[in-house]
DNA sequence: TAGATTGTTAATCGATTAACAATC
DNA sequence: TAGATTGTTAATCGATTAACAATC
C-alpha cells in the first residue's frame, strides 16, 4: 500500500478524523469504531475503514481503533509529527487574524514570519512577530526552514508573492487570494477563498 | 435539464468561472472559448462545456461564449442577481477580517449584522456595523431578511450559534469553527477551517 | 462461544474526459 | 467555404458503498 497514490479526498478527511479523535482523547475514550466515527462525522463507515487501510492496519477486528494510537498514526501520515514552519505574506485584516491562529495550531505548526510590501505595515507587531519587508522574504524563509507559505494579499499581488515563495524553496502554498497562481508542478497549492465559498453557498438558497 | 440535480463539484466551479469572466470583461474581452477558460483555470474544456450545459445553451458553435452574457447567466444560476444579506457571529480576529470583505463582495452580498456573546465585544464598531449581543440575533436576522449565516466562534460555541441561526430562519451556513454542526437537512452548511486546510497541505510536503 | 468490527474485494455510483456531429 | 467551437453522447476513470471472511 505504500506506493499507492492517495486521492485528495482521502487526505482531506484525515484532519477531520484527527480533530474528532483528539476530542475523544480529551474525554478519555479509549477505543472508537468506524461506525462511531461515521455517525459523528456524517461519513460512511466503510469509507473511513478504507481511508485508514491505505496507510496500514490500525484497528483490531471486533474492537475498533485505539484512539491514542490512531491519533499518532494520522499525525505521522500528515507529517504533523514534525515541526513545520509557516510564513505568511499580507498583514491585512485576514493575515493578522490567521497569524493569531498560532495558538490553535498547537506546537507542531507555527507561523514564524509575516511579510508585507506596504511601508505602513512593515515593523508592525502581530503577537510576537514583527512584519518584515518583502526584501527579506527569501533570506528569512531559508534561514527559518519555512516549508509552507500563506498568501493573504490582494489578487493583483498574489502571483508575485507565489514567485517569491517558489524562489525561497517553500514546498506548499495556501492561497487566500481570489486568483489561480502558477507554480512548478512539485509545489502543492491549496485555495481558500472566502468569496467563492459564499458564492457557491448562494446556489443552495431556495 | 432543469430538474437534474447538479453535483457540488460543478457548483464549486461556477464561482471560479465567474471570477475569471469578470477579469476578462474588465479587459474588454468580448468572447471566450472553453479552451481559453480551461487553459487559464487548469480545467478540461469538455468539463467546462458540460458544467455550463447543465444550465442551458450559453455558447455559440464556432465562436465560444459571450463574456457579458455568460457572466449574467452564471450570476443568475448562483442567485447572485439578488441581494443576499449575511450575518456573522463571532467578532474575534477572523470575524472582523471577514466583515471587512464587504467591499469585495460587491453590492449583491453584504454582511449586515455582526454578533458576539462577550460583553467586551458588544458595542464595538466594525466598519459601519455595531457588534450586537446574541439576544438580538433572531430578531435582527428576521428583520433584515438575512439568508446566510457565518460562524467564526470557537468550536465549543459553534453548535449553539448554528441552533440560533436555524431558529432565525437562515437558509445556509458557512462555518469556520473546527467542528461539524448539526442542522436540519434543508439547511446547507459549508465548512472553511483554516487548520484542517493546513494539515491536509502538510501531507504533500516531501 | 457469540457478537462485534476490521480489512478488503466486488459492485455500484458518479464524475471526468474523449470524440464528434451540428453549426456558427 | 474552411476553420473553430459548441453541446452531448459514449467511454473512461475514480471514488463510494456493500458485503463478507477473518478474527478479536
Amino acid at each position: 500500500m505504500k506506493t499507492m497514490k492517495i486521492s485528495e479526498a482521502v487526505v482531506r478527511r484525515l484532519p477531520i478524523y484527527l480533530r474528532y479523535l483528539n476530542e475523544l482523547r480529551m474525554k478519555d475514550v479509549q477505543t472508537v469504531s468506524s461506525q462511531d466515527l461515521g455517525h459523528k462525522l456524517d461519513l460512511n463507515p466503510a469509507q473511513i475503514r478504507k481511508d485508514l487501510a491505505y496507510f496500514g492496519e490500525f484497528g483490531k477486528k471486533g474492537i475498533g481503533y485505539d484512539v491514542g494510537y490512531l491519533i499518532e498514526k494520522i499525525r505521522q501520515i500528515l507529517k504533523l509529527d514534525q515541526y513545520i514552519n509557516v510564513a505568511l505574506v499580507g498583514a491585512g485584516n485576514l493575515g493578522r487574524a490567521l497569524s493569531n491562529y498560532n495558538a490553535y495550531l498547537k506546537d507542531n505548526m507555527k507561523i514564524v514570519a509575516v511579510f508585507d510590501s506596504m511601508p505602513d505595515k512593515i515593523g508592525q507587531q502581530i503577537n510576537n512577530l514583527t512584519v518584515k519587508p518583502m526584501s527579506e522574504l527569501v533570506e528569512t524563509i531559508q534561514a527559518n526552514k519555512v516549508r509552507i507559505g500563506i498568501i493573504t494579499v490582494p489578487a493583483s499581488e498574489a502571483q508575485k508573492v507565489a514567485d517569491d515563495f517558489v524562489k525561497s524553496g517553500v514546498e506548499a502554498i495556501l492561497n487566500f487570494a481570489p486568483i489561480i497562481i502558477r507554480v512548478p508542478a512539485e509545489i502543492r497549492v491549496h485555495y481558500a477563498d472566502f468569496t467563492t465559498e459564499l458564492q457557491s453557498l448562494a446556489y443552495y438558497l431556495d
